[in-house]
DNA sequence: AAAAAAG
């Protein structure tokens, strides 16, 4: 199977070769002939497994016919978070390399003036937040009556952020003679109402949860008290020898101190989290996907979906109260076939937490403990496919320093160097009697078999490969 | 419980 068996056309084959792809995934092998026909589409599936592209690709094809109006964009793509909507934007810039389409961002916290001139120009589509689109549709800005294809992103996470009257609405507002297409990772019973609703005899298609089935990613959970979550984060980030990190928590108000706190510490990190205006969560996001920075401290609007290249390490700061934002936090590193390791911390309060993400992936996570930092990570549990005698972690499969890396290499070990010696003297060995005992380290073990999905190894981001001087982190695509 | 989204 390849691009050229489903339907697209050369121009758009062509982008798809430059981008480095060569074999769709499942869902976009069932995807793209369906929504070529123009035929209504539910598709579960998420971010991870080549979605984005699933519809980006024929939409463009479809787009290519016709002509576009003044406030009349052709077709109209919701996402929940100005992050999503900024990365499909990108996907449709990539792939439209080689057509005239034109588009139109429409999101919350940046200046209306650019997307209003892009409207009165008229455009091919809009990728747009709930907010922002109800907000120029008030306005008297957008006429959705020549609107005829419609994609709803992330449909169950619309459903928790309290926007599917929104998107009621907005159905509403589009001609009845449409195509319309609902992506979601669960069918929840309004989102099955939503495209009861709203969808024409769709077709039904579903794909494995990813992250859940990604041998890449290694997980251990690590013990610890609230006061001590500080000691032992900078202690693995020294002892992991993290290239890349995202750090989760729970709360903004933990985001900003972390990183307040790490900065002080010398290491390289940037914070993202709602509470910031739009141009700072953009260029710590810009400065993160450049290398600029290392670690980014993210709160769950960075936990979905955002697809940046090279990330390394994924640590849980606190434990997701809802299992499905581990599955996807994680999802956040183990991307396009790299590897990947990710550590949840887990205080007492979060057993239940805890243990409702094992029953999710059913996997049981290796316990990581640092009562002797030094020996720990020498005899960590193994992967977790791995039988559980095994005695070292995949270290090996992580990048190896290398000359050709040492521009920002050393630019990184530098500023953690420092916070290493004082490390070193101050966090030494924590003797456990006061930690909460996390749940015995169990032969862990997998539950259903991990299907492949097929990368190109093609861009430079694969770790281990890399020879050059700094990994691109500019790669955005979700294919 | 928190976070996300309009200003």
């Amino acid at each position: 199977m390849t691009f050229a068996d489903l339907g697209l056309s050369d121009e758009l084959l062509r982008a798809v070769e430059t981008a480095g792809y060569t074999e769709p995934t499942p869902i976009q092998a069932q995807a793209i002939p369906q929504v070529h026909m123009m035929k209504d589409l539910i598709a579960v599936a998420q971010t991870g497994t080549g979605k984005t592209a699933s519809f980006v690709l024929p939409m463009i094809d479809i787009l290519s016919h016709g002509r576009r109006r003044a406030r009349m964009p052709r077709s109209l793509i919701l996402e929940p978070t100005r992050e999503l909507a900024m990365q499909v934007a990108e996907n449709f810039e990539k792939y439209g390399a080689n057509h005239d389409l034109k588009l139109a961002l429409l999101i919350g916290g940046v200046q209306m003036g650019d997307q209003v001139r892009a409207l009165d120009e008229g455009v091919d589509v809009l990728i747009a937040t709930p907010g922002r689109l109800m907000d120029l549709f008030e306005r008297g800005k957008i006429l959705l009556t020549g609107c005829e294809l419609l994609v709803i992103d992330e449909a169950d996470r619309m459903l928790d952020m309290g926007f599917i009257p929104d998107i009621e609405f907005i159905c509403e507002k589009l001609p009845t003679t449409r195509q319309t297409l609902l992506f979601s990772a669960t069918m929840p019973g309004p989102i099955k109402k939503l495209a009861d609703r709203f969808l024409t005899s769709p077709k039904y298609i579903e794909v494995a949860r990813p992250a859940t089935a990604n041998i890449n990613i290694t997980q251990f959970k690590v013990a610890v008290t609230a006061r001590k979550k500080q000691d032992v984060l900078r202690s693995l980030l020294l002892k992991e020898d993290v290239q890349t990190g995202i750090i989760f928590a729970n709360r903004k108000t933990t985001v900003r101190d972390l990183n307040k706190n790490l900065r002080r510490l010398g290491f390289a990190s940037g914070e993202i989290h709602g509470d910031m205006d739009q141009a700072s969560r953009m260029a710590e996001l810009a400065l993160f996907k450049a290398g600029k920075i290392n670690l980014l401290v993210a709160s769950d609007v960075a936990a979905r979906g955002l697809d940046i290249k090279g990330v390394s390490h994924v640590f849980n700061y606190d434990t997701p109260w809802h299992p499905d934002d581990y599955i996807h936090r994680i999802g956040r590193t183990g991307r396009a076939g790299a590897t990947g390791r990710a550590f949840t911390f887990v205080a007492g309060e979060d057993a239940e937490a805890i243990a409702n993400v094992e029953k999710l992936t059913g996997l049981k996570i290796p316990v990581f403990t640092l009562d002797d930092a030094a020996e720990q990570v020498e005899t960590a549990p193994a992967l977790p496919a791995a039988p559980a005698e095994v005695e070292k972690p995949a270290r090996e499969d992580r990048p190896r320093r290398s000359e050709g890396r040492t521009r920002r290499g050393e630019q990184r070990r530098d500023q953690p160097r420092k916070a290493e010696a004082a490390a070193e003297e101050r966090i030494r060995p924590e003797p456990p009697q006061e930690a909460p005992r996390a749940p015995a380290p169990e032969r862990s073990q997998r539950v259903e078999p991990a299907p492949r999905r097929h990368y190109p190894a093609d861009p430079p981001s694969l770790p281990g490969e890399w020879n050059g001087p700094v990994p691109g982190f500019l790669g955005i695509s979700a294919l």
